[in-house]
DNA sequence: CTATTGACTACCG
DNA sequence: TCGGTAGCCAATA
């Protein structure tokens, strides 16, 4: 059944609209889903969305920094991940971070 | 119900 | 500019 009422649900569909090539904040997510306090709680589905066609690894703080990639398989598993949808990445900083930020509120 | 933890964010010195 | 502290929400024990 799908219970999407769930706030892991909503985070996990707005992640996957994010395009290719493109990342977006937990922040972001969670001002989309009217909660812009729950921005940890965003970060806590994402643990929760191994499994899940969740793109987790295009999702990262509000300053582009990869603070969960050490939740991935690899240390540099995240990394390699965003490097290959075309995201340079540069000691888990993301460059031009704004050029490839991706705002739901906005997009979407 | 209270305490602790965490892939966050904003403020302060 | 940079590092540390506080506040916030959700889940787990």
């Amino acid at each position: 059944m799908s219970n999407s009422s769930n706030f892991f649900d909503q985070c996990y569909e707005v992640a996957r609209q994010i395009p290719f090539g493109r990342v977006t904040s937990y922040g972001a997510i969670a001002s989309y889903l009217a909660v812009p306090r729950s921005a940890r709680a965003v970060g806590y589905a994402m643990t929760a969305s191994h499994g899940k066609d969740v793109p987790a690894h295009r999702v990262v703080n509000r300053k582009g920094l990869l603070t969960g990639k050490h939740h991935f398989q690899g240390i540099n598993l995240m990394q390699q991940l965003l490097e290959n949808e075309g995201i340079q990445v540069k000691d888990n900083q993301i460059q031009n971070f704004e050029s490839v930020f991706w705002d739901p509120a906005k997009e979407l």
